[in-house]
DNA sequence: TCGCCATGTCCAC
DNA sequence: TGGACCTGGCGAT
């Protein structure tokens, strides 16, 4: 269930199971089997995110480039005893060391590229919130100067990378910003809270394991971190995401949708009117 | 058991 | 802009 959120997570695993390690590469399903030849004995040197892309750098300048899509998954999984379990359903890649075993099922992309693939891929992307020092001045210029509206242009990864359709609901309903505003029509002081906003949320999503965008969960959530604690995920609430037809939480009116990007846009017509 | 939907993206028309 | 692709969960039947 992948937005940037989720892949930073799934790096941080990677890293911290595989990282220095030389693992056995497979694709028991089949489909990646010469990929999985060409890193099969390579020493895997260190995962990373962009957005909602997944990068695993090699020895030898090969690099493994994952697209999670809509229904991927990439489960990482200590072994007890080195005891490996036996594939089950149709798992594209497998990674696997004395310790650890990784199974990649469903990916958009999996592919073996080249350092210049991986540049040239990263440039693509805007700024990525979750990425040390993400330049927020990159996605301004984009929003700023395009007459796509705001909930377009929060699903197009090349203004931010890592937003999906959870966060750019529920971020549209914090700042209560109409979504069908155009990007330039949207305050330089509006989009800066918005950028703030997201930076703060989404490290929340990763601690927490899924997306929390409510203020109370948020504000737990924040203070846990600030403490040390770990996150617990908590119940699964949203403000306006998949909530159709249901009140808004705060004013009471319907909740709306409609497909905008090619996905359902949820949004609360009274709270986020044009202003 | 079936069909639809989903936190995504690409490509053909 | 609509369809294809990949898999799992859930509500309807």
């Amino acid at each position: 269930m992948p937005e940037g959120h989720t892949l930073h997570a799934l790096a941080r695993r990677l890293d911290a199971a595989y990282a220095g390690t030389t693992p056995q590469v497979s694709s028991p399903q089949g489909k990646f089997a010469q990929g999985a030849e060409l890193l099969d004995g390579r020493r895997l040197l260190e995962a990373s995110a962009w957005g909602k892309h997944l990068f695993v750098e090699f020895d030898g300048d090969a690099w493994l480039h994952v697209h999670l899509g809509l229904i991927g998954k990439f489960d990482v999984t200590p072994l007890a005893d080195s005891v490996v379990p036996p594939v089950q359903g149709q798992v594209r890649l497998r990674l696997l060391t004395p310790v650890h075993v990784a199974d990649l099922r469903g990916p958009n992309l999996c592919a073996v590229v080249t350092p210049e693939h991986v540049q040239a891929t990263t440039s693509r992307l805007g700024p990525d919130p979750l990425r040390p020092d993400p330049d927020a001045d990159t996605a301004w210029h984009k929003i700023s100067r395009s007459s796509r509206s705001i909930a377009e242009l929060l699903m197009d990864q090349a203004v931010v990378a890592g937003i999906g359709n959870v966060y750019r609901c529920e971020l549209l309903y914090r700042h209560r910003v109409d979504p069908f505003r155009p990007g330039r029509e949207i305050r330089p002081a509006t989009w800066r809270a918005m950028w703030d906003d997201i930076c703060a949320l989404m490290p929340l999503g990763i601690a927490a394991g899924q997306i929390v965008t409510m203020p109370d969960q948020v504000e737990e959530a924040q203070a846990a971190l600030a403490a040390g604690q770990p996150v617990e995920p908590g119940e699964r609430r949203y403000l306006v995401y998949r909530r159709a037809q249901e009140p808004c939480r705060v004013c009471g009116a319907r909740v709306h949708t409609q497909v905008v990007a090619g996905r359902n846009l949820f949004w609360c017509g009274r709270c986020q009117r044009r202003r």
